[in-house]
DNA sequence: GGGAATATTCCC
DNA sequence: GGGAATATTCCC
C-alpha cells in the first residue's frame, strides 16, 4: 500500500520531511529528552506499522510483545521492503544502522532486534534513541589508542586465550551452518524431484481416466 | 541507453562495484597520486561521455574546449539523469558534491562548473581529485602514525592480532551462512506449498473424471 | 559489530 | 559554499 517510493521529485533545494525540525541539533550530554526521532527510526517503525494492517508479517513483524522485531525473510525484506523506506536494498546496510543506533540481535537463530525505547505502540520514544557515536573527544586519537593498549597489556595472553576459543567456537559453528545448508540442498532436490515424479503420475492416471 | 538502475538486486554483503579498489585508503598528505576516482566523480565523467552519443547534451554537456561542463537545463537533469547515476534527484545534492570535490562554478547566468583535473578525454586524471576535507585533528598527521606504529610491538599482540583478524572473517562468513541458510528455508517452504497445492488440485481433477 | 570513507540531506 | 548530521558502503 503506502508505496513510498524512493526518488520523488524535488528539484533545486530540495527539503523532505525526513528529519526537519525546527530547532537546532542534538543537546549534546543533556538527559534523556524528548527529539526529533532519527529518520531510520521513524522508517523502520513505520514499516512495522504497515505489518498490522497488511500481510508483511510474514517477512517483518514485531514479535508477540511488542519488545522487539523479527526479519523473517531477509530475502523478500532487503528485495522488496527496504527499497520502499531506504535509498538501497542491502540487508548488510540496515543491520549496520540498527547497531549504530544500538540494537542488539536477540538470537543466533533468527533476525531479531531488540532496543528498550523501540517497542510497538511507542512511537513516542524514538526520540530518547541516539546514534552511539564515539565523539571526537578533545584528545587526540594517539593519546586514547596508546592508553587503552596499556590497559590490556597485562591480560595479553588471557585475550588470546579468549580469542583462541571464539575462533574454535567459530569454526565450529561455521562447519555446521555448511552442514545445514548442504542438507537443505539436499531436501530441496528431493522436494522437486518429488514434485516432477507427481506431476507425470497425475497426468497419466488422469489421461487413463478420459 | 546505459540504464543504471538505482536499486538493484543485491541481497547480503552486497558490494556493489561503485569503488572496489585492492589496495588501502587514502595516501594521507602525499603528491599528487593516481588513486581510484571517488565513485561521485566517475559517475559524472561518464554521464558527460554518454552525451557524446545521445542526446542528452541538450540537458548537460562539456563546454566546447571540453574544459569544464554545463548542465543546460536543471529540471530535466535533476528528474531523469540523475536518478541513473546516484541514490537521489536533487540538484543541491549534486552541486554540494561538486563543491566538495572543489568544482567551481564558473558563470552566475548558467550551472557551469570546473575544476582542473576534470576534462573531456581525460578519465585518467579523476584519480588526483579530492575531496576537500579540514581533518578534525589538531595534531600533525607524523605524530599519529608514530605512535601507532609504537602499539604493536611484542609477538604477543601480533598473535592477538591474527585472531583478532580471522575472527572478524569468522563472523562475516557466519553472516553470509545464515542468510544462505534462510532463503533454502524459504524455498524449502515454498516448494512445499506448491506440491501440497497441486495435490489438492490434482486429486479433485480425478475425483471429477471417476 | 563497528571504524572510516563516501553520499545525501539539512541548514547557515 | 560549506559545516555538520545522517545514510550508505566498504572493510576489518
Amino acid at each position: 500500500m503506502v508505496d513510498k517510493s524512493v526518488v520523488e521529485l524535488n528539484l533545486g533545494l530540495g527539503k523532505n520531511n525526513d528529519n526537519v525540525v525546527g530547532g537546532g541539533h542534538a543537546h549534546a550530554g543533556q538527559s534523556p529528552r524528548q527529539r526529533c526521532p532519527a529518520p531510520f527510526l521513524l522508517k523502520t517503525y513505520d514499516l512495522l506499522e504497515e505489518g498490522e494492517s497488511e500481510d508483511i508479517t510474514k517477512i517483518v513483524s514485531w514479535n508477540e510483545e511488542g519488545t522487539s522485531f523479527v526479519v523473517w525473510s531477509p530475502a523478500e525484506f532487503s528485495e522488496h521492503t527496504l527499497p520502499r523506506y531506504f535509498k538501497h536494498n542491502n540487508f548488510s546496510s540496515f543491520i549496520r544502522q540498527l547497531n549504530t543506533y544500538g540494537f542488539k540481535k536477540m538470537s543466533s537463530k533468527r533476525w531479531e532486534f531488540k532496543h528498550e525505547k523501540f517497542q510497538r505502540g511507542c512511537r513516542h520514544m524514538l526520540g530518547e534513541i541516539t546514534r552511539k557515536k564515539c565523539e571526537p573527544s578533545v584528545f587526540p586519537a594517539y593519546l586514547k589508542s596508546s592508553s587503552e593498549e596499556n590497559a590490556t597489556s597485562s591480560t595479553e595472553e588471557n585475550n588470546e586465550q579468549v580469542l583462541m576459543e571464539e575462533n574454535k567456537n567459530l569454526k565450529k559453528e561455521r562447519l555446521e551452518l555448511q552442514m545445514q545448508i548442504d542438507e537443505c540442498k539436499e531436501l530441496e532436490m528431493k522436494l522437486l524431484a518429488c514434485l516432477s515424479q507427481f506431476m507425470d503420475t497425475q497426468q497419466s492416471k488422469i489421461r487413463r481416466l478420459c
